[in-house]
DNA sequence: GGGATTCCGTACGTTAGCGTACATACAGCG
DNA sequence: CGCTGTATGTACGCTAACGTACGGAATCCC
């Protein structure tokens, strides 16, 4: 059985200092994410915020014709629920647990109280906000200007992103109503994958092969979204502010 | 002649505390912003953050094959430029003056100094991040599910709601820039406008006539975006948090 | 006033994606 | 094994929007 996931296992987490990490941890509680579990409702209240670490979340906006677009994916890089810190304490979007798995949930009023102290916590917390605004921007326009085909391919490798293997559990169905697409446009796009060998995938189960490929095949903006999330978070130990 | 706008015509700046607002203003200067400007380039520097009295900015992402669309649109109600504060120091987007006008800029130096205070300032600017993420999400929804006529109309209140006037100086083509759609797409969709009464245009000056119409036209997008800006900022002097 | 430029209108074939309907296929379970 | 439900495949007409092309009209400028 594999160990149970830590909180560093969440990136954000894992960057804090030994001190404010300290601070936090005995304020941080476990749970698990059951797939389709809504975490917010919209304009609902937001009493945690959710760090993930083996899980997704999707945020997703809901039409009133019942019609809905997911407008970002948080997993291990990011944090849920930044509306708490950010002052609005809701937002219009519901967040959907999009793949299952684990998660730590801090009270808002002590996420709130430990940001505005200031410090590495809030300077974190702030620059995952404006990583999650660029992705959110690159799925607007990309939701202008590409192919159903292109944004399955986007969207498979900002899944694959935030899980550890390369496989997915997620119908067609399911992913068609992230995109805001039909059904049958998934099932083509993915068909046309599938048949190239980039994919394979059966009820459910999709399974990654040849991730190099896939990403010749996106549209421009999961690298954008990549880059800039590579950048604000400068994974490879650079020191902050250094653009190569 | 009218006389010049002052900081306080920018709403952020308006609902500062006097000792804040004080504090700031030997550090503000006005600008002249010309139609067609880039105030930032996707990825560029950021030296100034800019605070709109009676310009509009909007933001743009633009694509490698050169076409575009707007994420989100600022007037006197927002500040260009929130990435200083956030901490990326740069975005992927690009800042071009959509409507002439004034406004008042401050270094990004002092900015994140007063920021790092903490305090309204920093809730303020906050804030209006978060209604700043709910324009653009609402805009990748609306990109995905709405008619063109839909997604002008929206276009068209917004613009209108930062503005002084019921008349804005606009081309058909720019709008479709905006958009990310064809220039004819909005002739035909602005022709449909002006044959319904709503609006009245003629090579580049559009005038509103019937704005309840225009906003029954409008998709929800407008409204959902208005509501939450009203909601996080409490125009009608109701205390913070009093949801209707 | 004449010419150039910019802006707007229109038209036509093409295409991506939609809505709908129905067929197949696999999985779990009794 | 056969039943049932869920997942996936396919097909067909329809529409919004696209790319392209060109004509007309207002404005600017000499």
């Amino acid at each position: 059985m594999p160990s149970p996931p830590t909180p560093k296992h969440n990136h954000l987490l894992g960057a804090l200092p030994a001190a404010d990490y300290a601070r936090l941890l005995p304020e941080l509680e476990p749970v698990q994410m059951v797939l389709g579990q809504a975490i917010y409702e919209s304009g609902g209240p937001q009493e945690y915020v959710y760090f993930p670490t083996t899980c997704i979340v999707s945020l997703l906006y809901v039409m009133q014709d019942g019609s809905s677009a997911e407008i970002a994916v948080v997993g291990n890089e990011g944090v849920v629920g930044v509306a708490l810190f950010m002052g609005g304490g809701t937002t219009p979007s519901r967040a959907v647990v999009q793949s299952a798995g684990q998660a730590f949930r801090l009270d808002g009023v002590h996420l709130k109280d430990a940001f505005e102290r200031g410090g590495p916590l809030q300077s974190l917390l702030l620059r995952y906000t404006q990583s999650l605004i660029t992705q959110m921007a690159q799925t607007a326009v990309c939701n202008r200007h590409h192919t159903v085909e292109q944004q399955l391919c986007r969207w498979l490798l900002l899944s694959l992103d935030r899980l550890p293997t390369n496989e997915l559990t997620m119908t067609q169905a399911l992913i068609a109503n992230m995109l805001g697409v039909r059904r049958e446009g998934v099932t083509e796009a993915a068909g046309k994958l599938q048949s190239a060998g980039m994919i394979n995938y059966s009820r459910g189960k999709i399974t990654v092969l040849d991730r190099p490929k896939l990403e010749r095949r996106a549209c421009e903006c999961y690298a954008v979204v990549k880059r800039e999330s590579d950048r604000l978070f400068a994974r490879n130990e650079a020191p902050v502010g250094a653009l190569a």
